[in-house]
DNA sequence: CTGGCTGCAAAGCATTTGCATGACA
DNA sequence: TGTCATGCAAATGCTTTGCAGCCAG
């Protein structure tokens, strides 16, 4: 998985990229929200929302870590979980549990709802969307007079791949 | 919650009583586990899960603990926590996280499969059940060719209640 | 008797915080 | 120039395990 990736140049922690804060909406909401909530801009910062959203779907704090330091092996992790924490708050990045003991962080902003089917056995997971679920799932919040804030439909089982492994063993 | 519950008397811890065995089929289900993998019956599990099937609807190993130490001071968390683990192997128990940092167990056993609303407010649990969204569930995993084990579907908000009292603050 | 069970204490481990130093605005 | 950010180390807190003595079968 880690070794397909493109190693990317290394940058310089001490300097903030102005002219490519622009390319990622998800950028300028970050610098937003920082001014809104008179925090400061850094290049760490930057180099955590960056490496985020250069990242696979699905992301531990651990694993985010690891990739910063690929760029930068300066950064600190308590730095990386914070900016996670900051980025949730934004709304650029979704917390979520797969089922082991981490917490997993997928992009939040570009993307529409979905649910999640993981594999018990390879640990992979698919994502998929219904909207007849999100419908008959409003329906129910309506019906107990909830206000709905958050919803997340898990489903655990052997993905297709597993099943064909699993029959050729035995 | 726990001061409305009726103090149940002191049972003793070095006598297992039989006759009570059969009242639940849980405890007959546990027995016959217990059995097949060649492990014990003792009066430490066997007031746990008297305890546990007592208990209310979601209850964490740390409720259950004290609930049990009201009836025997002497039994450790240690026990309860691997009890409840053998309780959710055999199925008369169910874990699931409900957003805190604890894990929450449920009756497992004589329930139908539901959902919760959580309150992010109060932190009360609803249960529903919707046939419509497991077929829908059983429908998309189908199309993904999964062979679903287990699913969950966990849906915050602001319960009816917590949304009246907010609006009286204001 | 013997292997499983118990309870204590301690370890694991992801997460979170305190604090002195350093950087942004 | 002051406030916020950083990174290290340490604390937290739920969970899990090691171990010596105990008990069911």
């Amino acid at each position: 998985m880690t070794g397909s990736e493109k190693k990317a140049p290394r940058v310089s922690a001490s300097k903030v990229e102005t002219a490519a804060s622009e390319e990622r909406p998800e950028k300028r909401l970050f610098y937003e929200y920082l001014r809104r909530k008179g925090l400061k801009r850094t290049a760490q910062r930057d180099l955590i929302l960056e490496t985020f959203l250069e990242s696979e779907k699905h992301i531990t704090s651990e694993e985010l870590y690891r990739k910063v330091r690929e760029r930068d092996p300066t950064v600190g992790f308590t730095t990386v979980y914070r900016t996670l924490k900051l980025l949730t708050e934004c709304g650029i990045a979704r917390s979520m549990q797969l089922g082991d003991r981490y917490t997993h962080y997928e992009r939040g902003f570009d993307e529409q709802h979905h649910d999640h089917l993981i594999c018990i056995e390879c640990g992979g997971v698919t994502e998929f969307f219904s909207q007849q679920l999100e419908n008959i799932q409003a329906e129910v919040v309506r019906r107990h007079g909830f206000q709905m804030v958050d919803h997340s439909l898990r489903i655990w089982g052997i993905c297709r791949e597993c099943q064909r492994k699993r029959g050729s063993w035995r």
